[in-house]
DNA sequence: TGCACGATGAAC
DNA sequence: TTCATCGTGCAC
């Protein structure tokens, strides 16, 4: 599969965010890989999006949304799951793409169906902060096979405190996918 | 040093 | 609609 590189990820984030649908999320740990393909994601756009994380300026908690691009950014939510971005733009815009489910592809048995769900089903948990997606065990990959899709728009899940970001047309999922978290 | 609050998911 | 569960950021 061909690996996706820097320059996929330093782009406009509404568009690497709506070009990673239907691209293979992979992740090798302890010797197996397991593979999903991206049907939904969020974007978030810069300490400007009051629905961003990184609204709240640098801390140790937005550092790795501020860094490069092309890095995963890991945390944890409501002391349970973990959720998983990835940063996008140049390095300091502070934006990121959520990815909020896939479809099981290789070695994958729970669901997938949310960003939680999604990073429980590919073990991805802290350890994988701040790691970098141009890496062997933790990448992004082009679709092996040409596929064609409409992408849905919609607006983002529970940022409703985000005032009129809250209502803007942020998340993007294949239209008709059954893996989706909510249509 | 303490505390309110989540980019969730599941149960009721 | 409620709750589990805990790291983060900010108030004090």
């Amino acid at each position: 599969m061909r690996k996706l590189g820097r320059a996929f990820y330093a782009r406009d984030t509404i568009v690497v965010a709506r070009e990673l649908l239907g691209k293979y999320l992979v992740h090798d740990s302890r010797g197996v890989q397991r593979v999903g393909r991206i049907v939904e994601v969020e974007a978030y756009l810069g300490p400007h999006d009051l629905a961003a994380h990184s609204v709240k300026g640098l801390t140790e908690r937005t550092r790795v949304m501020f860094g490069p691009p092309g890095h995963a950014y890991v945390y944890m939510i409501y002391g349970m799951y973990y959720c998983m971005n990835v940063v996008t733009e140049r390095t300091g815009h502070a934006s990121a793409v959520l990815l909020r489910a896939v479809e099981p592809v290789k070695n994958i048995t729970a669901r997938t169906q949310g960003p939680g769900l999604l990073c429980r089903a590919m073990r991805i948990d802290r350890r994988l902060n701040a790691h970098d997606l141009i890496s062997e065990t933790f990448y992004i990959a082009a679709s092996p096979q040409v596929d064609h899709f409409q992408i849905a728009k919609r607006p983002r899940i529970g940022v409703d405190y985000a005032g009129a970001w809250a209502s803007r047309l942020l998340r993007f999922y294949i239209r008709g996918n059954l893996c989706v978290s909510r249509a």
